[in-house]
DNA sequence: CGCTATCTTGACCATAATCAACCGGAGTGG
DNA sequence: CCACTCCGGTTGATTATGGTCAAGATAGCG
């Protein structure tokens, strides 16, 4: 895990020298760890578990601005902002780190490498919202569907049957389509034998076939 | 100009003391500054004009991921990637100034406020990244398209009469529709008289309409 | 003046949203 | 234990939004 932080290649004890103070949390489920507009005042890295990042709309609909995993960072636009720009909650029972924002600033004003973590953390970020917006812009239902179930089998490498706490509601505020749409492509695939699925758990039996959809 | 640099604060006599050699170009609409996979030497500030950042697909089919205008920077990708992740292309005569990828890192690492500089753009970019994530997951064609133009507008305060040098195709590729549907909206705004568009040069006579319809 | 690009318009089709009904499992309380 | 409810998922029928294909219209431009 500590290879994956932000704090890779900084022992323990560098950490606790320079006075952070990491404080470990659990939630379970569903509970929504900050809101859009709260100030920001920490940030968190995702030790395990499955989180997304919400904005809400004004007539009550929402979109998934991102899904995080076990690594990821997230809250870290309180360094420039003043507020949070998600809403953040837990999809699962969820593991975190706590940092305070203002103890991190000046950490990664002493030391260059931890500012450069975090750069390359947005720079990627960056990335996958760009591809995202390619995604949502050219891509039709099934094949976002498609490519979405085989990224989020990614994040569980060498797992048969992948951890998969999405609702219908969550995959189409994700992928920007309705529930029924998305329940009818999931039915869709499932009938034809490319995916298993049963209370929370998913099992990707042909990415071939898949990744053919999504190619579309 | 400088004062919406990242290199606000510093003094021209400090940057040509740090070394770094700044080139200033013009290129015609039209002209390809890099290309999507170009090995990444340079990064650009663009001083006049507009330009657009693609991302092709196999199909031929296009992307346009961002759009920029006077002040802001790109081709900073390669501060951290080996490639340039988009092709980007001179929508109108622009005026650009050309940085030294290595010559710009070594700087921010010396400098603070440079890098800090950079960082916050980057922070930018992620932002408006995620805006278009909604746009594109749950607003409708004409509301894509009515709060574009409005933003376009803000781009070039003070001026009645905007420069708008995108073809129907570039705001199809933009806004992840078809030029043909991009034509009828717009041929729709102008009938109802909400705008006025003569060889390359665009008026928003009625803000309010749009920013309406803009809002469902 | 004619050529080519782009834009516009129309007719038709496809994709996905909406509205509504129904199903099924997990609690819950009698 | 069974009925009841609630919630998420599924399915169907209908609508609407936008894409596709094709045919003109326009506007630079040599």
């Amino acid at each position: 895990m500590r290879a994956r932080s932000i704090f890779a290649g900084l022992s323990g004890e560098e950490l606790c020298a320079l006075g952070m103070d990491v404080i470990d949390l659990e939630f379970v489920g569903g509970t929504t760890i900050y809101r859009e507009g709260d100030s920001a005042s920490h940030a968190y890295t995702l030790r395990e578990g499955a989180i997304k990042l919400v904005k809400s709309l004004a007539d009550g609909r929402a979109q998934i601005v991102r899904l995080l995993h076990h690594g990821d960072l997230f809250g870290f636009e309180g360094l420039h902002r003043e507020q949070h720009q998600h809403t953040a909650i837990a999809l699962s029972t969820v593991k975190l780190c706590r940092l305070d924002l203002r103890e991190l600033d000046l950490l990664s004003q002493r030391l260059p490498a931890v500012r450069e973590a975090i750069f390359r953390r947005w720079q990627r970020a960056l990335e996958e919202a760009e591809n995202r917006i390619v995604d949502l812009g050219t891509r039709r239902a099934e094949a976002r569907l498609a490519t979405f179930l085989l990224q989020w089998a990614q994040a569980y490498p060498q797992r048969r049957s992948l951890p998969f706490p999405l609702t219908r509601q969550d995959l189409g505020e994700f992928l920007g389509l309705s529930t029924e749409h998305v329940s009818r492509i999931m039915a869709d695939f499932k009938r034809r034998n490319w995916l298993r699925e049963s209370r929370g758990e998913l099992e990707i039996l042909d990415p071939k076939a898949l990744g053919a959809v999504g190619a579309s």
